[in-house]
DNA sequence: AACGCTGCTGCCAGAATCTGACAGTAGGGT
DNA sequence: ACCCTACTGTCAGATTCTGGCAGCAGCGTT
């Protein structure tokens, strides 16, 4: 195995690990002597791997993934570029800001010709949308990804308030709103919760007991299951 | 210079080449010897670098681009994952493609646990929009690379229909319509140009006597001149 | 047909790098 | 006080990389 197969892999059992983990550990399970484990942490933290060690606790990854080397063409660059754009448009606060990192790290890399090219690019997206949402849908996001419970106020079209605990487990972007997916346990359905008629977000611990991919295929057979019956 | 690094200055020098480039000459060019270049080029196409090699020739760079080994946090990858769905999503064919297999180059070398994620995930984008446009998008986007002269019949708002040859620097992605932004000849002006209302289009190889960024950097100057005069 | 240029592969010895082991310093937790 | 840990320096042996050489095959020109 070279060399740069074994960094990535380093990264990816470090992934793995939530609490800190020894280099002993580590150098074991890849195979290893610490010394050589000690100076392949180095090498990854000088290519900008976030990885973090105390003395007495371990090694820690924060959260994040490497991506290896990939080629891509020009257009899938442009494609990637005028999407990350986009997304950078969006109200959602903290993915906005996502995007315009990822944007800067992709930037930084690129060779010059290339770089000119897209700071003066060709591909522009439309304003920003204008509708405000007054909860943080990184909030969302985030009980989305660790299968949380989430409590809520709803308005519905007709202008009544609920208080909601849903299971979500996606989150639409259309033209103009933002939609949550999610299982309601008030209503025991799944329902569609527009994000800008939502608000005092109250995100719990409690995980909801069933996996987020299991719920989202069962709600797309729901869909369809509507769409032959539009009024059942 | 450590391996690796060279690999990529490798990349870099191929791309300022046009031709076909002998061995020797980059062989020299990076201070190493032929048989080692040999050696670089095969690793580089190892990892999927369509780098083409013709005996009697030299070598060619299919116009392409590799990103280095790249950190990103998990926001940023769900960005740009959701960025591209929504280019896959577009009308423009060859741009949308283009989104499609750069998700799959990253699908693939993405750890198993956070593909799943990005399968089943999360963040959905809305259906595809409806308005059909009869020209290739893609023919535009390349006279706009490409700098070229670009002729086209053009239907305005109120039916009538002329023919048009302009220098096209930029493409807008709104809502619902895409625009092509350009300097027009005929006109003597920027003007912009629905999309969906373009027909019969006809890419020249006359090169346009001023640079893109030159001409878009005017035409923002030009439209905030407009924003303060709205009826000038 | 012959020649030169080129890509490409196998081989091998020397150079460069990587690796493991040991020793030692410093910080954190119990 | 003790143990566990991160981290650094050093050095010899293992591993990999590199350059030079020889040889085969495809392409274009003469």
């Amino acid at each position: 195995m070279s060399r740069s197969e074994r960094l990535l892999d380093l990264i990816q059992i470090l992934r793995r690990y939530r609490r800190p983990v020894s280099g002993r550990t580590l150098a074991g399970e890849m195979g290893v002597s610490i010394r050589t484990l000690y100076r392949d942490i180095a090498t990854l933290q000088g290519q900008g791997a976030p990885i973090e060690g105390e003395a007495g606790l371990g090694y820690v990854l924060k959260p994040g993934f490497m991506l290896p080397p990939l080629m891509f063409t020009d257009e899938e660059i442009e494609a990637i570029v005028l999407g990350s754009r986009w997304v950078a448009r969006q109200p959602d606060t903290r993915l906005s800001e996502a995007a315009t990192d990822a944007l800067a790290k992709i930037a930084a890399v690129l060779p010059e010709d290339l770089r000119e090219d897209l700071d003066a690019t060709a591909l522009l997206v439309g304003p920003r949308s204008e509708l405000v949402e007054n909860i943080d849908l990184g909030t969302v996001r985030q009980a989305i990804r660790n299968e949380r419970k989430l409590g809520f106020l709803y308005r519905d079209a007709g202008g009544a308030a609920s208080e909601r605990l849903v299971w979500p487990f996606a989150l639409g972007f259309f033209d103009k709103v933002r939609v949550v997916a999610a299982w309601c346990e008030t209503r025991q359905a799944f329902r569609h919760f527009r994000a800008d008629r939502m608000s005092d977000l109250n995100p719990t611990d409690i995980r909801y007991p069933r996996r987020r991919q299991v719920l989202l295929k069962e709600w797309r057979v729901t869909l369809d299951a509507q769409r032959r019956q539009p009024d059942a």
